[in-house]
DNA sequence: CTAGCCTAAATGTCCATACCTTTTTGTCGA
DNA sequence: TCGACAAAAAGGTATGGACATTTAGGCTAG
């Protein structure tokens, strides 16, 4: 017994038994020794295989399904359902519903808007020219009327959209889209750029808030006649990534 | 002790044991006898309280630290930082791009189209009447052409778009949509009612699955001329439930 | 041939116990 | 007063056992 700890068979003694063997685990996954459809070895044998405790397996074990690896059925087994990490896929189902009405249910408070014109980085951010006049729109997501504060929000919306403007003013809504219809059919947005940024300190004491409230999350979405969804997405504040993503309609493949 | 586990004190002794205890727990954090930023009790109080032993306890705390109650250290304690359950808001931060790539990114292979007459049953769900005429779609829903089936689908379209049927036939694509524009412009989408099913044995022998394959998502979504979109979602199809979600397009409050 | 029962196998739940590691706190001595 | 050290407290890891519950599959009786 002595010489199972001395020796260091699979991984050199770093972290606690059951992370090493949930590593160990994890590669036989990876590199399909165990593949995907088949049953694991069971607790049992893993326990004399590892020369420990079935509690120590069941540890590594919990890992592996909450990350998507496998499934355990009582009376059946372990079974391998993916042989690459965390299938988010499954692990974001429980929120599916939950997510969307983040995106939906979520109410948008205008707190000012404002004629600016461009500088050269305002320029590069929203796609006009330095020197153009356009339009700032700052507001606050909810979580409900009178909620939680989400995230502060800033739009830039091009000059010659400056007769909707008035439409924003004072606007409180569950979501906030501005559009226009041309005469050809086509249905433009006003808004060109939506960044998410830190709340203003300013605004936070307006507020009442703690400092330096985090995360947020926007939705915005437009449809044209074309059959074409738009929607973007603003991430966390701090690394101003902006996620954008099309839904085409899907074509026939036949005819 | 005996008499302890007579006596049904906090609950019915329906489930495991843990989850009665942690279900106590909860309580408390909600309620607020356990404040946020105090330190519950210890793992040897809690378990003398309910006279069980560390083990369960720790199966109870382990759901309060999952669900964004607590935060336990070691040499420490175990600390309330919320009274209310995680704001799933802020859990699914993570996965709010996955989503859509599960929504979008994923590729639907359509299996068969039949011809059918409603029963009563059917025209329940369907919003039709029984021994009209609909169309039934199946299909399976892929991560990626040839990838993992993630779950298998129902449609059922009314017998009046048959002139779309042949479209769908043999139809392979990230997305299924079935749209009809009429006269007026506007526009109208065939498919009634989607149903996410376990996964046909058959089916399942084709596609060299193993058995009872599980979960499943599908979005589905239809536009018109008026800005309104609307997405539904299947959920599990243990539970049969569909979600389902309008985004109305912003009005403007004043004017 | 089929329906129902039975059983074996696997995970789920639970206990008592022990020791480890981290953190806090208190004490003692320089 | 301050630092080092020791002790206590708390959760973390681990063992070994026991029984419960679920499932699949085989067997038997009809």
């Amino acid at each position: 017994m002595a010489d199972t700890i001395t020796e260091p068979a699979e991984n050199p003694g770093d972290g606690p038994r059951y992370m090493r063997i949930q590593k160990v685990l994890e590669d036989r996954l990876t590199s399909g020794l165990y593949p995907a459809g088949s049953l694991m070895p069971t607790e049992i044998e893993l326990a004399a295989e590892f020369n420990t405790s079935r509690f120590t397996i069941r540890e590594a074990l919990r890992y592996l399904r909450e990350h998507g690896y496998v499934e355990r059925r009582q009376g059946v087994g372990t079974r391998v359902i993916s042989n690459s990490p965390h299938s988010t896929f499954f692990k974001s189902f429980g929120s599916l519903e939950e997510l969307f009405q983040i995106a939906v249910e979520t109410y948008y408070v205008i707190l000012y808007t404002k004629r600016i014109v461009l500088d050269a980085e305002l320029a590069e951010l929203v796609g006009g020219l330095a020197g153009e006049e356009w339009f700032e729109v700052a507001g606050v997501r909810w979580t409900k009327p009178g909620g939680t504060p989400i995230c502060y929000i800033q739009s830039y919306i091009p000059g010659r959209f400056e007769h909707l403007i008035p439409l924003l003013e004072g606007h409180q809504g569950p979501f906030f889209a501005l559009l226009e219809r041309h005469s050809d059919g086509m249905i433009e947005e006003a808004v060109q750029e939506i960044r998410a940024l830190p709340m203003p300190a300013e605004i936070e004491r307006q507020l009442g808030l703690a400092k330096g409230s985090w995360a947020l999350q926007l939705l915005r979405r437009y449809l044209t006649d074309s059959g074409v969804l738009i929607a973007s997405f603003n991430w966390h504040p701090a690394d101003q990534m902006v996620y954008m993503m099309h839904i085409q309609r899907a074509k026939p493949t036949a005819e």
